[in-house]
DNA sequence: GTCTATATTAAGATAGAC
DNA sequence: GTCTATCTTAATATAGAC
């Protein structure tokens, strides 16, 4: 046995790596996480795992973008704008492990020099433009409430986020796909008359 | 000169420490903070420091909890749930330094092992309580939108905590105390016919 | 009450063997 | 491609001097 190692593609590796980086990000943040705790996750040592990637910071924007490839191929709900978020949460409830990584690192990410931190600022930006746009297809220029779209869209944000964070702190008490549900009832309800426009749905990629 | 040092009651150094401390715990989040860092703020060595409180997960409740009692003492704003929610959000949006030490905090608490989970799970929880309470009070059992009272506290808290974090990320783009406002109106325009009970203001000390 | 000194542990990163 | 070995830095914590 010459190479009594596992044998591998490259790309496989990777692949296997960002998994197991989620993973510990998600679990102790990108400061507490240690890259020798995810090189023993796929049997490698630190030194190993440096041979894919440079360092922890490449790891982790790499780690982030992956994950919103994958997911927005892997799950895109159909509907409009409102219709896919309630689905988005719907299916997040039954994965708390990816909703921690989303949650800890979207909020880790506000911290002093943290490398990931423009990676959140544009993609909470990609996802309210793409939200209001779909708003405005739905509502028109002046979704219920009084609310602009890019309004209507940070509060969409803002309202998924928050119900995750009560939710991981205490899944008992904290109902989040329900409250979720409600919560679009009454922007439905306070619709002055909503008339279904023609929707392309449109993949905004959110799954944190 | 016996005694070179700065002479501070032992009360006021705590109280010293503990700013420090929060601002430290703010920037870098607990794992990324250091003792070290918070005493030279205050002056002091790493050990110096540590004989006021007897480790870093100690240091970290007490700040959370003395920030909670000083807060609530400090500001607590008067009216019925929903207005002292938006004056709330108002307040905070002149505290960027404090809104992103519970944002950056809570999300943290999450994390395996953190000291604070207890803290932030409590917290939350009696926030809620209150909350709902004060709901109640205004509306009766049945709130807005078709929610229970208890997921519409929720849903507050939820809104609140979700816009500091993309205000925090993006202050130019997210103005947070409008997003705030305009979903405050839309919460009273769904209400049936709000009778304006007599509310006697209770402090639900929430203040991330 | 605060310091110096130090023990211990662990991190990220680099160099080079195989 | 992955390892061993090592450098460097930094963390918490303890012991004990002043």
């Amino acid at each position: 046995m010459t190479h009594p190692r596992r044998r591998l593609r490259p790309e496989q590796r990777r692949a296997e790596i960002l998994d197991a980086a989620l993973e510990v990000f998600a679990e102790r943040g990108y400061r507490g996480a240690s890259l020798a705790a995810v090189a023993d996750k796929v049997g490698l040592t630190q030194q190993g795992l440096l041979h894919y990637f440079p360092g922890k910071d490449a790891l982790l924007i790499e780690v982030l973008r992956r994950r919103d490839e994958v997911d927005s191929g892997a799950y895109t709900p159909s509907g409009n704008g409102l219709e896919m978020m309630e689905k988005l949460v719907t299916h997040n409830a039954t994965l708390p492990g990816l909703v921690q990584s989303f949650t800890v690192l979207s909020a880790d990410s506000v911290t002093d020099n943290h490398p990931a931190k423009e990676f959140f600022t544009e993609r909470y930006r990609r996802t309210r433009e793409t939200l209001a746009e779909s708003i405005r297809r739905e509502f028109g220029e002046e979704p219920p409430g009084g609310l602009t779209p890019e309004q209507a869209a940070a509060l969409l944000v803002a309202v998924m986020d928050g119900l995750q964070l009560q939710w991981l702190l205490d899944p008992g008490e904290v109902d989040m796909a329900a409250v979720f549900h409600a919560f679009a009832g009454l922007l439905r309800s306070a619709s002055p008359a909503a008339p279904p426009a023609p929707s392309s749905p449109t993949d905004h990629g959110y799954a944190g």
